[in-house]
DNA sequence: AAGTGGTCTAGACCACAAC
DNA sequence: TTGTGGTCTAGACCACTTT
């Protein structure tokens, strides 16, 4: 219950309030609370307060809010914090960092041993291969090298690639990740690359590999390969 | 200049309006903006107006607010180069979450086949054990277990290891960085996980491991293993 | 048309930090 | 004591979604 001669602030106490309630299951995933009216008359305090309550378990992830609709239980996500270690979208969006993708190839390739052991398959054969170059302010500066197992490769078939496959993967489906590995090697970029990210030789970039499993499969779901530009001090927005 | 006719809203507006002066260095890192009354009296609008704008800066990790002293510009913060996949506080502060180590244990160890195998030491069958219990703001979010090859080990005698350790590594020592390797597995706490923690049996918790590689040497420099809360979004500021 | 969240105003009092 | 940000109220109108 709210307790207006309490020292706490009135809008912690009704956040806590819903995040118990939450937490309880009081509502299910998904489902609508009461609207921003229906709390200020059964609390008895005025719309900022409910509005700074609820704000703030939306920034928190508890809970989702939709225009003209309601105020929803978010789906709870295993893996909330997990995001910035799996997506380079998701890394430079903590930064206030916007980038765009624009693909350059997208198609099913057979692979050779060389790349079946580098993408660590163990029977599969092919994949679908989509490559791709990273904006930020029309500044190219990251190239990257998607291999989808054919396994999950249907998911992607429609989906929009300038948007982050890791996302997709992680939002837009009910796979959960299991595994994460990651190889990170800095080095100087190679012509091809230095053409590509239009940088000096000097320059110095991060060579990264990704390797990411989902639930029970024991083959990545997903390999990244990635250079990027190791400067990106300058680009915030 | 703010347009009371415009479609975007005031807030919006103004939000836009600070962030180009800070971007423009109108006002210097560290230094104070004006206060929320100033801004109401210089933009003609609510103080209602003036904190959306100010808080949703804050977010961003442009502005800081110090109760009782005025709004400050932010510090930058460090680029997503490299510091930020080797060091959880780099890692930490592109969040905009601050953390501090407390050292539990600090020995010299020798390894069984075992760890040496996890360490990935050929050759080496010792090394300097750390083990330390990271906190943000008082709440123990991550407990690490750092192991130092003995070639790098004396740098780290007489340094404070309150301090990032991979800090220390890039910033105080000559050496340089050739590979850095990690695996990251979500997973459900175990006891005694949940206890140094403080946390309930169902929170998702992160398992990593790092070995860094330094220079020409073989085996890793700087091994760490550590478990981590999965729901630091809940903790920024 | 009705209900929801989004924006905005004007005013008030409180808690904290610095002078 | 003064100035700052923190909390809270009561009211208004707007934009979006659903009925």
């Amino acid at each position: 219950m709210i307790d207006k001669m309490s020292d706490i602030p009135l809008y912690v106490q009704l956040k806590q309030e819903l995040k118990d309630k939450i937490l309880a299951g009081h509502w299910k995933e998904e489902e609508k609370i009461p609207s921003e009216f229906d709390l200020m008359k059964t609390y008895k305090v005025s719309r900022a307060t409910v509005r700074a309550a609820i704000d703030s378990l939306v920034l928190e992830g508890f809970l989702v809010k939709k225009h003209g609709t309601g105020t929803f239980v978010r789906k709870m996500r295993p893996s909330i914090g997990f995001e910035p270690l799996i997506s380079l979208s998701y890394a430079l969006e903590t930064l206030n960092i916007l980038s765009k993708n624009v693909v350059l190839q997208k198609k099913r390739i057979d692979l050779g041993e060389k790349l079946k052991r580098k993408l660590r398959y163990k029977e599969t054969t092919e994949c679908l291969y989509v490559s791709r170059l990273r904006y930020v302010d029309d500044i190219p500066i990251a190239v990257e090298d998607s291999y989808l197992h054919p396994q999950i490769a249907p998911i992607f078939d429609e989906k929009d690639l300038s948007k982050s496959i890791a996302k997709i993967l992680i939002n837009e489906t009910d796979l959960s990740i299991s595994k994460v590995e990651q190889v990170v090697v800095p080095r100087l970029a190679q012509d091809n690359e230095r053409r590509l990210l239009m940088i000096h030789r000097e320059t110095q970039i991060l060579y990264m590999q990704r390797w990411i499993y989902v639930q029970n499969q024991t083959e990545p779901a997903y390999y990244l390969e990635l250079i990027m530009r190791n400067d990106l001090s300058t680009l915030r927005r």
